[in-house]
RNA sequence: CGGGAUGUAGCGCAGCCCGGUAGCGCGCUUCGUUCGGGACGAAGAGGCCGCAGGUUCGAAUCCUGUCAUCCCGACCA
């Protein structure tokens, strides 16, 4: 391993590229666009899912799975929903490969499938067609279910975990007999989003609204939540949308009703991807590596000796196993690195890389005075503290990195949220400082569309606690009754 | 799909103009000394030079084709 990264100042994009890589989290693969994600990376994506995995069943949802391949007349159903995804499909044509005699595998021609499958970009096509068969009075509803999957969207530009051909997501998809039940599970699982968000990864998040422009696909009405990277970008790190009866006209989903009326069902979807990983790099990680909230990390504390000779370690291995012992009882995950291939120096390193949340080392002269060296990725400072009363020491400052970083992130989100009141002003800021923005605007995809072509900043989201304010557009000079979040974004 | 560039050891690169059968750094292996912030020394291992043709006594090097990757644009979130 080669010492230490680009700094985030030097170039920022490959300070995350490197990042991801050298902490071990992901790489390329030999399928272009697609990552194979590596243990520790993926281990970091098992603690996200099985936190959210628990506030969805806490919600009432269950978990199911559909197919991967999903019939392409399904596609065409709903018009809008085709539009927004045709461009980045998957398609699998044929079912059986051959030898052509000269040793080369090749497609065999005549096992043409009778319709092509589309490898799936998002499963709300097959799963309403599943659904018609399930549902046909309102005691059949709702319908809250949940599925972890695999999804590919052949993009022209990929980045690790940003944006991949192939990528791992959750999937929620219920069905409702009222829209007022289907609004309130749209709100509900938004809150669960930026609940999980600010309070497991540390991430501030702003809830809000898409425009019409930037809403998915099929989607009456799309919420989201958006978080700011250090780089001043916004990247959207979950979606929740409100989809009406669209699906449900498009598979002819209906339900008879108490009163003995037929009508469509509601519908909503939801997801939250392995982008979020990157999303978790970007906001807190700094030019020593990987930062990662306590809650998040896979290994919580890693402990390293530092010894001469044989007796000393084996001193130093008795207590660590006793401190061991202790904080795994109080639920912390700990890594005693007692490799004697490398050096404490190049542990530390590493480890921080690697972003433990707390190190602490242990060496001769500590054993004499009944110390260690306790020192927290976050903040990057170390103290010398008592052996007495250490596990219950790790936990509290557990608890207090997971509240810093935070804070850090908090803060930084609200220094580079701006107001601004011209598009001079805009677009000043926009170059200077980058950030969140938040503008007058008049309400129409023109106006965005213009600013998106001049600036290549997007309207990220309505916020849901934005106050109504009565202005002017600052591209047309229109009325505009609430200010909206501008940013480029990822 | 348009413009530009690059494919040589696990990674990063030199060699190519002026053809003579491959080298540097990191990493890896072994031994020794080290060990409180990315150690040092010695000895090793490792490469159909992206792939396929061609020119030549001889090709990493010259020519043609092809594939792949990266950057900029277009597209997309």
């Amino acid at each position: 391993m080669s010492k230490g990264i680009t700094s985030r100042d030097t170039d920022y994009s490959q300070w995350y590229n490197e990042l991801v890589v050298k902490a071990d989290l992901a790489e390329h693969s030999a399928v272009r666009g697609c990552m194979v994600i590596k243990p520790y990376g993926y281990a970091i994506w098992e603690k996200m899912q099985a936190a959210l995995d628990q506030m969805f069943k806490d919600t009432g949802h269950s978990n199911a799975y559909f197919p991967l391949f999903i019939p392409k007349s399904f596609f065409s159903k709903e018009a809008s929903h085709v539009e927004g995804f045709a461009t980045e499909c998957a398609v699998v044509t044929h079912y059986r490969l051959k030898n052509d005699g000269t040793g080369q595998i090749v497609v065999d021609e005549e096992a043409k499938l009778e319709e092509e499958l589309i490898v799936r970009p998002t499963s709300e096509t097959i799963i309403w067609n599943t659904y018609r068969g399930w549902i046909e009075s309102y005691r059949d509803l709702p319908i809250l279910v949940n599925q972890w999957a695999n999804v590919v969207r052949w993009e022209m530009r990929t980045r690790l975990f940003l944006r991949t051909a192939e990528f791992l997501w959750q999937e929620g998809h219920t069905a409702h007999a009222t829209r007022e039940e289907a609004v309130e599970e749209t709100n509900r699982m938004l809150g669960v989003y930026a609940d999980f968000a600010e309070n497991w990864m540390a991430l501030p998040v702003v809830k809000g609204r898409k425009t019409e422009n930037e809403r998915f696909a099929g989607a009456l009405d799309t919420l989201c939540i958006e978080a700011l990277m250090q780089d001043g970008k916004a990247l959207q790190a979950g979606t929740s949308h409100f989809l009406g009866q669209n699906f449900a006209k498009a598979f002819d989903v209906k339900f008879t009703a108490k009163d003995g009326k037929l009508d469509y069902v509601w519908a909503t979807s939801w997801g939250v991807s392995t982008r979020l990983m990157g999303a978790l790099i970007m906001a807190h990680s700094d030019d020593a590596g990987l930062v990662l909230p306590p809650k998040l990390a896979p290994i919580q504390v890693v402990i390293v000796p530092i010894y001469k000779t044989d007796e000393e370690k084996a001193g130093i291995t008795g207590f660590a196993d006793t401190l061991i012992a202790e904080l795994k009882a109080q639920g912390i995950s700990v890594r005693f690195d007692d490799r004697d291939t490398q050096r404490p120096g190049f542990k530390f390193a590493e480890w921080e890389l690697k972003g433990v949340p707390v190190r602490i080392a242990v060496g001769a002269r500590d054993m004499q005075n009944g110390t260690v060296e306790i020192a927290r990725r976050d903040t990057q400072t170390k103290e010398t503290v008592a052996q007495e009363g250490l596990a219950a020491r790790v936990a509290g400052l557990l608890e207090d990195i997971q509240q810093h970083i935070f804070t850090k992130a908090l803060t930084f989100r609200n220094a580079n949220t701006v107001e601004v009141n011209t598009y001079d002003e805009f677009k000043q800021v926009l170059e200077e400082k980058g950030g969140f923005i938040s503008a007058h605007w008049d309400g129409t995809v023109e106006t965005e569309k213009r600013i998106k072509e001049e600036t290549k900043a997007t309207i990220r989201c309505i916020p849901l606690a934005g106050q109504p304010e009565d202005g002017f557009c600052m591209v047309t000079g229109k009325p505009s009754t609430q200010r909206v979040l501008f940013a480029r974004a990822y």
